[in-house]
DNA sequence: CTGAAAGCGCTTACAG
DNA sequence: CTGAAAGCGCTTACAG
C-alpha cells in the first residue's frame, strides 16, 4: 500500500540510519502517533497519518526489525523447513523453495531457510524458539522423520505442503492426486495402452497411496482387471526408476505411470536402453512439472504442480494464522495434465 | 564450544521463556555478569562463568535474539543472495545454497534466503538496511545485473562466490578454472583426441573466460593449432548446450569441453541424437559435478566443484569479517578432475 | 572481577 | 484522537 519509491532521498549507505523518534518530531507528534500512523492502526486523524507517511517516505525511514520484534514479539519472518538434501537431489525441492520465497516476498515476510538433517534436528526448534521467526511452512517431504513430529507438537504456528492424514490437526496445502492419476491412466487408454503399470512412491507417504489408490481407480472404472506385476514400488529417485523399470519390462507393459518425474525420467532412460520406444511400445508419465522434464526427449506427459498457486497458499495461510484468523485445515489445489510426446501414440485419441 | 545437551529440562512449548534475568538471579550474579559469562567475554571469574553456564543450561536458557540484535546491532544472520531462478534451472545453485546453508549452521548463523528477481530489487538492499542480516554471501551468477552493482556499492559486509575481477574491492572465493581447464585438455589428449572443441559460456563473466583462456593455453602448450571454427558460444544452460552441438558437430569435433554440466548434458543428448557415440566418436567433459551427473548415461567426466569447502569458506570468511577481523580478498579454491566414461577412450592412456 | 544504569528503537496499554 | 510512560530482553561503557 505505502510502497517507497525508489527515488525517496535514499539516504547514503553510512549514514546513521533514520528512528521513529526523528519522524515522529518532524511530524510534529508523538512517537505512539508516528507508530500508529505508519502501523495502520487507528487512533490517528486521516490528516495526521498521511503528513507521518509522506515524512516518513521523504526521510527515508525504515523501521529497526529487532526493536519492532522486541517490542511486538512478532518478527514478519517465516522459516521454510524441508530435508537439507531434497535440495539436491530432486528439483522438485527447488522449484518448492523458490516459489516459497516468492510468495513470502508479496506477503513482505522474510524467509529464513531450514534445512534439516537427517539427525531430529534441534537447530530448527530452537530458531523458533529463539523468536528468528514467527511460524514455519513444512515441505512434506520430510514427513516421517521424527524431528518433524516434534515440530508439530510444538506448537510453532506451522503450515504443511502435501497431506499428512495422521496430522489431521496441523494446517495443509495439498495437491490432488488421487482422481489425476485416474485421469492420466484414462488418458492412457485413450491411447490404446492395454497393460498399464505404475511406480508407486514409498506407502508411508500419503501422496504415493493416493496416487496409487487412484492407478487401482481407474483400472475399476475401466473394468479392466489389474495385473499386480504392473505395480512397483519405486523411491521418487531417478536411480530407483531406472533400476525398477528394468526388471518390471519383463511384464511387457505398454505404459508406465511414474509416481513423480525423477522416476520417470529414469523410466525413460531404462526404456531407452531396453531398445523400446517411447511412447509406441512403452508410453511413458510423470508427476511434477519441474524445470527438469523441460529438457527431457521425448517431451514428458506429467501432471503439472501449480507451484506457485501451492505455496502462495501456504503462506498466506500461515501468514493468517499467525493474525489470528481461522484457516481451513486442509487445502487442496489441482494439477494440470500436460500431455507431451512421451505419450502420445500416433493412433491414439486425443484426450 | 557450550553447547546444549538436548536432555536439558525443556521447558514445555508455552511455558514463558527463560529470561537473562532469572539465570542471573539463579546465579546470583548481575545480569551483566550473566551476559559477559555467556558470551565469553573476559570480566567474570572462571567458578562464575561455569556457574552461570550450568544454571542457564538446566534453565534450558535461549537468548532472545530480538533482544540481542537491538542491544548489540549484530543478527547473527547472514543473506545468501541469488538470481531468482537460477535455483530452479541449474542444480548448481540448488547444490550452493544448500552447501551454505549447511555452512551457515556450522557457523551458528542463521541464513535468510534473498531471491532476488530480475528488477534491480530493491527487497534486497532493504533487507539489510532493516537490520534484518549482517552480511551477505552473493553467487556470483548474479553477476552483471545492476542490483548487484548497488548492493556491492551499500557497502554491505559481502562475500562473493565466484570471480569478479572487475571489484578486486570485494571479497571474492573463487574456483580455480584456468589449469583446470588445461588439464581437462591434456586428458582428452592423453585419449587420442585431435579435434578438441569448446563451448564457453557468456564472456562477460569471468569464470568462463577463464575456462576459454585455459582452453586455448592448453592448445599452445601442446603445440596445436586452434581451429577457430571448434570454439562457440553457450550460456551455460543445457538447451543451448544441445542446439549450439547440433552446428558445431559440422565441424567433425572428436572432442567436446563444455563449460559447465548443464551444457554438457546438452551436447551429450546432441551427439546421441547425432548417431555418434560417446566417447568413441566424440568424447565429453563437463564442469561443476551437481547432482545432475550422477544419473547421466555415459557418465560424465567432469571437473567437481568442492561446494561444501567454497561455502564454508565463504561463509567463515563473512563470519570474521564481521567480527571485525583481516580477511583476504581473494580466495581461490580448486575443482577435481573427475574422469569418468564420456572421455574415457578404449584406446587412451590413462591420464 | 563485579554491578547499577543507560540505552538499543520500537509498541502498547493507559490516561487524558 | 493524542501523548507520556513503561517495557520488550539484551549489551555495554562506566564506576567501583
Amino acid at each position: 500500500m505505502d510502497l517507497v519509491s525508489g527515488d525517496a532521498a535514499t539516504s547514503s549507505a553510512n549514514s546513521p540510519a533514520v528512528t521513529l523518534d526523528e519522524v515522529a518530531r518532524v511530524s510534529g507528534v508523538s512517537r505512539a502517533a508516528a507508530s500508529r500512523a505508519l502501523n495502520g492502526r487507528d487512533g490517528v486523524r486521516d490528516d495526521v497519518r498521511l503528513r507521518v507517511r509522506h515524512v516518513a517516505e521523504s526521510l527515508g525511514y525504515r523501521p529497526n526489525r529487532a526493536a519492532k520484534n522486541l517490542a511486538s514479539g512478532r518478527t514478519s519472518v517465516i522459516g521454510l523447513v524441508m530435508p537439507s538434501d531434497e535440495l539436491r537431489v530432486d528439483p522438485y525441492g527447488a522449484s518448492l523453495v523458490q516459489a516459497v520465497a516468492n510468495a513470502a516476498e508479496r506477503h513482505d515476510e522474510g524467509l529464513m531457510l531450514l534445512l534439516a538433517q537427517n539427525e531430529p534436528s534441534r537447530a530448527v526448534a530452537d530458531t523458533i524458539r529463539d523468536g528468528l521467526i514467527d511460524g514455519v511452512v513444512v515441505s512434506a517431504i520430510a514427513i516421517g522423520a521424527r524431528w518433524v513430529e516434534e515440530l508439530l507438537d510444538a506448537q510453532v504456528p506451522t503450515v504443511l505442503i502435501g497431506a499428512h492424514p495422521g496430522r489431521p490437526d496441523v494446517h495443509q496445502v495439498e495437491v490432488e492426486s488421487h482422481d489425476s492419476i485416474m485421469h492420466v491412466v484414462h488418458h492412457l487408454a485413450s491411447q490404446g495402452c492395454e497393460r498399464i503399470a505404475h511406480i508407486h512412491g514409498p506407502l508411508h507417504r500419503d501422496d504415493a497411496r493416493q496416487r496409487l489408490d487412484g492407478f487401482r481407480a481407474a483400472h475399476l472404472q475401466l473394468g479392466r482387471d489389474l495385473d499386480e506385476s504392473l505395480v512397483v514400488e519405486g523411491d521418487y529417485t531417478r536411480r530407483t526408476g531406472q533400476q525398477v523399470t528394468a526388471r518390471l519390462l519383463e511384464q511387457r507393459p505398454d505404459a508406465i505411470v511414474a509416481a513423480n518425474d525423477e522416476t520417470a525420467i529414469g523410466v525413460m532412460q531404462a526404456v531407452e536402453r531396453a531398445g523400446l520406444s517411447i511412447p509406441d511400445d512403452v508410453a511413458v508419465t510423470g508427476f511434477d512439472g519441474t524445470a527438469a522434464v523441460e529438457v527431457i526427449e521425448p517431451t514428458l506427459t506429467t501432471l503439472m504442480q501449480p507451484f506457485d498457486e501451492i505455496c502462495e497458499l501456504a503462506v498466506s495461510s500461515l501468514v493468517s494464522i499467525l493474525a489470528g484468523n481461522a484457516v481451513p485445515l486442509r487445502q487442496v489445489v489441482h494439477p494440470t495434465l500436460a500431455i507431451a510426446a512421451s505419450s502420445s501414440r500416433t493412433g491414439g485419441t486425443s484426450p
